[in-house]
Order: structure tokens, then C-alpha cells, then sequence
DNA sequence: TCACTAAGAGGTTCTTAGCTT
DNA sequence: AAGCTAAGAACCTCTTAGTGA
């Protein structure tokens, strides 16, 4: 995902992997083995770098650790709008989940707070 | 980040470290271990990990690497969300982007396609 | 039972030094 | 110029074994 993402992005921003790895502050001599690693999926990036890395690309960091398109592109919209912009889309969302029942928070594991009989 | 809503999402659910570690597939021996290391930021997970603690949380992965709180929000709603549900949000979205001037998409670099001078 | 930790074993990334397109 | 890669050095995580709440 990461890998797809960082191309994705990079490519929209019109750099070279070395170029936006040296403006992460990646080392010069390994800027480009590195970036290319990251997005050919060799290797991966730590957090802090990709928070640089989002910073410099102008995205949201959470959006290069997601996979469905759709939520992807509803982070890159929240992240470019202005505070006053957000709040009427935030308010929407939080009437929508009232308005409809996510059954139950916690689901998927059988977790009701009994005891643990055992484990 | 992901330290403090890795803890966040687990007390919603009432899981120990432990059997969260276990139901996210590490070896029982080492589940407490790691996650607690992941938890108090020691160490870090790797994304494949945070997929399945994720899905055991009935959470969306990038909201894990998401700092700022409105934008978890958002993300954990659009993610509850049913398909016919998220339409209308995202809809709202492209509107406001639209309406909105973002100056520049792939701004804070003075990358204008120049052929790079020198570099 | 749950949270937490030190420290060595084990596994990953980073750097270097290239080659290819 | 840009993309890409092998392989060892360097670094980080995982496991074990165990303490404290």
C-alpha cells in the first residue's frame, strides 16, 4: 500500500525519489537507493520519515497507510480544508453513524466482559 | 501516534495486551511482550501486523497513523459507514473542495517543472 | 492476571557502489 | 538524469525470562 501510495504522490508532485528524499532529510548519498526501496516496496520507511515525506507532498500521513481508495481520497479532501470548511462535513458524518446503527463498536470477537474462563 | 491509539481502540474493546497480541496472531509466548512494546512505543509494528489489530478492532488501519483527532474521527466513521451511507459524505466533500480553493495541490516545494538546474 | 522491562538472538533496513534505462 | 539493485554494515525488533502492581 505505502509503496503505491508514495509513487502515486510523488509522481502528482513532480519529483525524482533522490530529490524527495533529500527534501525529507534523508542523506544525500542514500536519498535515492532508499526512496526507491520504499516504493518498490523492498523496504520500509519508518513513521517519522513518512511524516516528513506527507509534509513535503502536502497529504495527510494516515493517507499513505491506507488501502481503500474512497477513504483515501475523504482524507485528502478533510486534510486541504480549512477549519471553518471542516466542521459542516464533520458534522454530517457524526448525524450519519447517529442515524445508522454500526450495530456494535467492539464487534468481530466475542468480547462481553466475562471473566476469561481461561486462556 | 500510534502507541497512544493502539491503547485507545484495545480499553475500548476490553482487551488485555496480551490476548489482543494473540488474537492478532503473535506467538502466545511473545504476545504480552510486544504488545505492550507497541503500546509504550519501545518498538514499532509492522503494517502487516497493524492490519489485523486493526480488523480484531473493528477499526480502520490508518487511523492508527493518524495524529490529528478530527480526522480519526472522520475516518473511523466513514469506515462504520455502509457503502450507500458513505456516498452522501464523500459527495459533500468533493463539493467543498471544489467550492474551496486549495491554492496548490503539490505546494511548499517551488517545483515548477523547471528541467532542474542543478541538483 | 495484567502491565511492563532488560538484554541477547534474530531479522530488518541503510549504505555503498555500482548497473540500466 | 532517473530508476533501480546486491550485499555487507548498521540498526531495530523479537524472544526469553522475569519483576512488580
Amino acid at each position: 500500500m505505502l509503496a503505491h501510495r508514495l509513487k502515486q504522490a510523488r509522481l502528482r508532485a513532480g519529483l525524482s525519489q533522490e530529490k524527495l528524499g533529500k527534501l525529507a532529510g534523508i542523506d544525500p548519498m542514500s536519498a535515492s537507493a532508499r526512496m526507491n526501496q520504499y516504493e518498490r516496496g523492498k523496504h520500509s520507511p519508518d513513521y517519522q520519515l513518512m511524516c516528513r515525506v506527507a509534509e513535503i507532498l502536502n497529504m495527510p500521513v494516515s493517507w499513505f497507510y491506507t488501502a481503500d481508495d474512497e477513504q483515501a481520497r475523504l482524507q485528502e479532501i478533510f486534510y486541504h480544508l480549512d477549519a471553518n470548511t471542516r466542521r459542516p462535513l464533520l458534522t454530517q458524518a457524526e448525524s450519519l453513524i447517529a442515524a445508522n446503527p454500526p450495530s456494535n463498536s467492539s464487534a468481530s470477537n466475542g468480547n462481553t466482559a466475562q471473566p476469561t474462563t481461561a486462556n
